[in-house]
DNA sequence: CCATAAAGCTAATGCCATTAGCTTTCGGCG
DNA sequence: CGCCGAAAGCTAATGGCATTAGCTTTATGG
């Protein structure tokens, strides 16, 4: 019999596909080893339970959103670097509804990687804000605004959590317009 | 043996007790029969499954906030009533860490309880936000923006997703100002 | 008092994660 | 060319949780 040749790599990058398909709370090691064509606890050898499958799975969706966020803020400022940015991220959520949630996970303090994948993604976005001259600790609560309130609308989006009939397009729009409005006037107020 | 008296009633609230206690995805049939003393199976009579637990958990919390929305906007209006409504929430949430994920379940379209309990929560957002002259259109999208910017906040903390020592306290008081001042200049964009 | 509905129990099944220990393949080195 | 060791993969066993079936017992109302 042949081996399937797995590695981590190949193993986390599958289960990213997995999460995509099935929903990142049904991202499981049984049906990941069924998918690979491989015995449940084969899965041992590459990854070491499932927890850390999660936690690699937030390193690759991390360091994805941090790729996406910093070549859609490229060539562009303000309000037009602030709405791509903001596009995105929930493009890439509706994209990775799986790989998505991955990213929530907080970096162990003592994975490099992670920690770097997540500061280059914050990092985008606060580079973002320094073209509405906002720095020091008014550029970290923009950030964070713009974090919540994306993440935030992504979130409830995803969950059914609007109701009303109104169009959701729309109004991702107009929060991405208040807040470019709240970062224009962030320090007259 | 005497019996333990357990009604669906009592059962719900338990496992909101259980659920602050452990965190929400701990919440499990078994730790909660525990608790009850009571074997696992005895929960069938007054839940249909882990599942419904879940949903009628999400009925209870739903409800918690609205109550709490509504008290914190009552006698309030504008800035006062938004910040109001801010706070009680992200305070419910950090007092209740357990029942407030529940909250973001979407209602069955056929549980009349829970569509009622949501569309109170909504509602004491929406009754702000006329507090700015908004409305229609504009009040909804307002309204999604405060849900996802409080509610994004709410879970970025939790999740431990703010890294820097910047004041967490802070940033999210300065976000609701920035709310305040999207709002106060949403008609002239 | 007693009959019955509901509360609670034990037993059994199935799925998932994890660990232990065995077998087999593959790549490098004599 | 063959061998040998590390790593890949396997089977078996254990334990936790959810669910279903079917039994026993407690309240309670007639």
């Amino acid at each position: 019999m042949p081996r399937a040749g797995l590695t981590p790599q190949t193993v986390v990058r599958e289960a990213a596909v997995l999460a995509d398909e099935v929903g990142h709370d049904r991202l499981t090691l049984a049906a990941l080893a069924a998918r690979l064509g491989v015995a449940l606890p084969s899965l041992y050898k590459h990854v070491r339970g499932v927890d850390a499958l999660h936690q690699k799975l937030a390193v690759l969706a991390t360091t994805e959103v941090a790729t996406e966020l910093t070549s859609a803020a490229a060539g562009r400022a303000g309000g037009d670097a602030l709405r791509a940015a903001a596009s995105a991220l929930r493009e890439y959520a509706r994209r990775h509804p799986g790989r998505y949630p991955a990213t929530q996970r907080a970096p162990a303090p003592d994975d490099p990687e992670h920690l770097a994948a997540a500061e280059r993604a914050v990092g985008a976005i606060y580079a973002i804000l320094r073209g509405y001259d906002l720095s020091g600790d008014a550029a970290v609560d923009a950030t964070r605004m713009f974090r919540a309130a994306v993440h935030g609308f992504i979130t409830l989006e995803a969950a059914g959590g609007f109701g009303l009939p109104r169009d959701i397009d729309r109004s991702f729009d107009e929060m991405v317009a208040a807040l470019d409005t709240a970062y224009r006037n962030w320090r007259s107020r």
